[in-house]
DNA sequence: TTTT
DNA sequence: TTTT
């Protein structure tokens, strides 16, 4: 039954790069977003603005990652519910390494895009070359499912990618399907 | 001003252990919690009910901090609501490596303990000898401001403490007295 | 599909009564909670301590009500996540009336029981007279699904339940069962 | 000190009127806003689209509803955290009514406009007509402050405003200025 | 109507 | 690496 304890994640903030997506051998598919939330705060001391960015690696599954490869870009503003998770692999020294994410589960997890397709609903058509930045991108061309999952390690300063993960990390995932409003 | 974006986490979890409590050179207090939350579900596939557990580090500051080390032991039950804050550091080979955190701040986090002190409201005095897990510890003694802020690494499981990180990180805190209620 | 906008309701707090229990025509569970928070500060001008309890109508649904019935009592402290909404009815003048509440969905909301059954988890046994308060009671014998669904208006003072409302109300429930892990 | 309970309400919707903006006798401002979350979903039985839309009563302090009489506007995104609240009124019979809002507090609660202001961040100046909805408007004129506080019921659909409530309901809350970063 |  |  359910849990014990609450593990929950809220957070809004912009893409750095456009989202990384994946594809599990069983077709499943995997988003990795990096997503910038920032503060600014006047100094006490010396009155001067001061600004801190904080990134934050999100992993997105199913239908929700599909939706974040098609509509989300670098810049674009999103909100993220998920849970916060650390995953341990090995560095190529074999020391234990630790990155922590934000996991948004198919059931209790939610992504959504922020700001409107057309800025103010003014129902305008959004023309946006790939120099664009911001806001929702069009549909990309649908992805061909790959096997090699874990082919290119994600580079991110703030909690990079292991070089050697374990392979089937994601096998555990409760089905799920179009039926569930998410 | 304020901030753009919104960075939240709320946990409600056991203490892995009593909380870790030092003080800055300039007194303030700083706590760090070893948090877990799990999480049990029944197998799609056997059918047989699997449970998991995340391990949290949280970091208080000031009062909030003091309270916690007076009166949460391992096993206390608590509620925190705090920030994603990855730290950078350097291993002992010099090589970065990132923590991330729940940061509660001073402003905008909060930390509530749970449960009761006597369990169910029972009224009972708890005795509780340092072996007793869960529930509300009686206060501690008051400890003495140390200088040697990062003398002795936690232990932690999922997210280890940096052995050599920067001395001076916390800094920045803006001030906070009593008559800020948290 | 799914939802533009986020309407999410966090609370911990206590009960101040009972659940009430009521069962839907097509045998589904709906559970009535009225839930206190309270919130204590410092007046800034008198000095004096002040104190303000804020009450809440949560309702649940299915299984998740069942639990409350079954192990929920008054006093028991719960964790609550759920989302505002907002019903009509019209008073016995025929007058709109309107009624918040805090509805716990089966997907996307939960309830959890805080505060351990034994107390600091210290294993003893709980007994439990109905005259005692707080903590998780024992299950109540298995109620009978009852037809008259509105038969008794729920009393509270701070959001009275409508005499006459809607009937069919909660007939659009997703459909759910014991996989999903809620 | 602090609190009993946690008391959290998230939001991100769309405003569906300009704010509504008063000033109290001591120059505070109070603003309200009208903000809707909606919800799609398919439904299971006849597998039509519906939807379900939720009016939330928001109500701003001070430099908080100062901005937001500033910048929002009808159709704003907007993201909101506060905490619940039931205020007890008398309607033009005697008869007690009540009102829940989702209050914005000063410390706790924060207020945050979403979707930039030229829509996609593509930088080019807004022009907003009146009747130009969404998005984040141009400051208005300062206002006046004012007196007379209930002049005018708000109207709205699924909360109204009471129309004869206390006249001095806002005179406790608690101090606050320009340096706390909110 | 709860709880501390 | 984002955004304002």
């Amino acid at each position: 039954m359910a849990s014990r304890g609450i593990n929950k994640v809220i957070l809004i903030g912009n893409l750095g790069n456009d989202p990384e997506i994946r594809y599990l051998p069983n077709g499943g598919a995997v988003a990795n977003l990096s997503l910038a939330t920032s503060e600014s705060w006047r100094d006490k001391n010396t009155g001067e603005m001061r600004e801190k960015t904080e990134w934050h690696r999100v992993v997105l599954f199913g239908k929700t990652a599909e939706v974040a490869g098609e509509y989300l870009r670098k810049g674009s503003q999103v909100y993220i519910e998920g849970q916060l998770q650390t995953r341990k692999w090995q560095d190529q020294n074999g020391q234990d390494r630790y990155t922590t994410e934000v996991a948004v589960q198919p059931f209790s997890g939610s992504m959504q895009m922020l700001g409107g397709r057309g800025g103010q609903n003014q129902g305008q058509p959004m023309q946006q070359s790939p120099q664009q930045q911001g806001g929702w991108g069009q549909p990309q061309q649908p992805k061909q499912p790959q096997q090699n999952f874990n082919q290119q390690p994600p580079q991110q300063q703030s909690a990079p990618q292991p070089q050697s993960q374990p392979q089937q990390q994601y096998n555990d995932l409760p089905d799920f399907d179009d039926d569930i409003p998410f």
